[in-house]
DNA sequence: TTTATTTCTAGTAATGATTCCTAAATGAGA
DNA sequence: TCTCATTTAGGAATCATTACTAGAAATAAA
């Protein structure tokens, strides 16, 4: 008894891009467009590995390029390490120091470019909070 | 004829901190500390290398990290890699995506946190704005 | 000063993430 | 179904960084 299958529009978002479809790449597209989430390439890996039990490592990291690149993921930069967000809209992070949890947090309105970049051609912004998360914090106090 | 050492105070700040004093401390401390500056810790490398050439790459990083430890640099990520600047104050950064430049872009305002995070302890944040730098940009224009 | 103690450095090996390379496999259109 | 360009797996290569260790050097004590 299959799971209703992934949305009929990943498939057509995929092959709209130009992208052959591939049980890789599909299985990509399952972990990773159907709900709001941030995973690194490795996370992605072991996760698919084990449905798929041929997968490369190569293949992840390829497949989420190409998925950035067509515009259904974003890459983000967290402390030095790659991360793949579901949520292409314009937003920002934090992320906890202690658990590693990133959370999306909405930017306020839409800010202008500081003076200081006047002459510039801004292509994107990037921002991340860090510090502990409610949990963490919690665990921390001194009793 | 030497020239006029580091600024005694270099020496003093490191002393603060309870750090030995050692010939490539003080190369790190004349290169960095000196006027503003962002470095990768390979760049840095690469030019202490020339003056102090046992210097390993090794003793850069430990130092690097040490002096961020002890507050004289800050330690930032543009795209994934570690850069260190030389000013400590609160302050964004904006990255030529072509040249790899990086300038300081005061922020403005101190800003709120934003209410997502209330109840997050938020210790520090960082903003990256990417783009083309102007001489990029003016190159880039089609003739 | 000389000696003792502790920290620091160089060098090498190890790691982890990512990319490169190539032959074989496989989608997709003719 | 056949063909061909794309994609994959797998292993090697790379890059930044860290771990480890013995010896060197800096500071503290005598």
């Amino acid at each position: 008894m299959k799971q209703q299958p992934a949305s009929p529009s990943i498939e057509s978002r995929l092959r709209q891009c130009g992208m052959r479809m591939t049980p890789q790449r599909l299985a990509v597209a399952e972990l990773m467009l159907g709900a709001p989430t941030h995973m690194m390439p490795q996370e992605v890996y072991e996760i698919l590995h084990q449905q798929l039990p041929s997968l490369s490592p190569n293949t992840i990291y390829m497949t989420l390029d190409h998925f950035e690149q067509a515009g259904l993921l974003k890459k983000i930069f967290i402390d030095g390490k790659a991360v793949f967000d579901s949520c292409t809209d314009r937003h920002d992070h934090a992320v906890c120091r202690n658990c590693g949890t990133i959370r999306d947090v909405p930017c306020g309105s839409i800010e202008h470019t500081p003076l200081t970049l006047k002459r510039w051609h801004i292509h994107a912004e990037s921002r991340v909070w860090s510090g502990l998360c409610p949990a963490c914090s919690e665990m921390e106090k001194p009793s």
